[in-house]
DNA sequence: CCTAATCTTTACGTTCACGTCAAGTTCACA
DNA sequence: TGTGAACTTGACGTGAACGTAAAGATTAGG
């Protein structure tokens, strides 16, 4: 049993597969947007598996599309960290169905969060766009017409 | 003549208009974002009119939208300082369709820059919207299996 | 015409999001 | 078992994007 998924990852493995630095990890870490340390053997040395490095790029990616600070991220993220514990909850089959229900809402209520911020945003850059198409149309137009009648009126 | 759309404004009236400060409008100022200074009468203050403010307004949303750098907001807005030009010049009538056709031309490139970053934005925010989506889907789905049977399997 | 509000430039201060360096520790491996 | 690469914390440095304070000029209104 050497070669399973389950790789032992360093922090500078982390940074390089998410595209960025393991001072920028420590740093998600110290502010409380990554769990404050996933695991510590002995050594003191930071050990991660695949699925930080997933939540890290996602953190990365929310950061560059939401465009917020990394406090405001933190707390969408709240919501993000608490969706993997209820995950882990959920995956166990002896939960009682009251309690399965109460972390199904709670994730519901995260996402609508979340989907709120990306829908605002989306909705500003459609609109952003069909200005710019409109224009280039009015811009296309004023060309055809300059080549239909090179010599006119 | 003196209640015409032409009125006189001063930084501190831009500012509030536009929801910032002057000492934001100064340093775009002095970047390169706005025209170096509008109006300069013999007291040397700034002076703008709404045309200016909408200009700011327009900065100030692609900023926000498009997340990048006033550096490089700057650069993709010589797109809308020449375009300024643009309009101008072909608003007159008398000039040559050949340097009409040019200026035309001028415009269509810059248009699709930004478009093409406003696509890619969009495009990705497009992306995380449908995964969040499918996220609440499954977890809906979740919910109603609960409620459907509460006490059963 | 006088004065308070607003403007001017200059310059230093601040927050965010890391970069970078130092001094020591731990890990991987020949 | 040694040794170089990678890690640790701590602290200070940095660029971007402004905020803020100072000292003086200008403008607007009564």
């Amino acid at each position: 049993m050497s070669a399973a998924g389950n790789e032992a990852l360093r922090i500078g493995d982390v940074a390089k597969l998410a595209g960025t630095t393991p001072r920028t990890i420590r740093y998600y870490e110290e502010l409380g947007l990554l769990p404050q340390a996933p695991e510590r053997p002995s050594g003191g040395h930071r050990l991660y598996s695949a699925e930080e490095v997933e939540r890290l790029r996602e953190v990365i990616r929310l950061k560059e599309l939401l465009g917020v600070s990394l406090q405001e991220l933190k707390d969408l993220l709240a919501a993000e960290e608490a969706r993997a514990a209820v995950r882990a909850e959920l995956s166990r089959e002896d939960v009682a169905p009251e309690r399965r229900r109460e972390l199904l809402l709670e994730a519901q209520g995260h996402i609508a969060r979340q989907l709120e911020l990306v829908e605002r945003r989306a909705g500003e850059l459609a609109k952003l766009r069909a200005e710019l198409l409109q224009t280039r149309g009015r811009v296309q137009e004023r060309l055809r017409e300059l080549e239909g009648e090179p010599a006119s009126v």
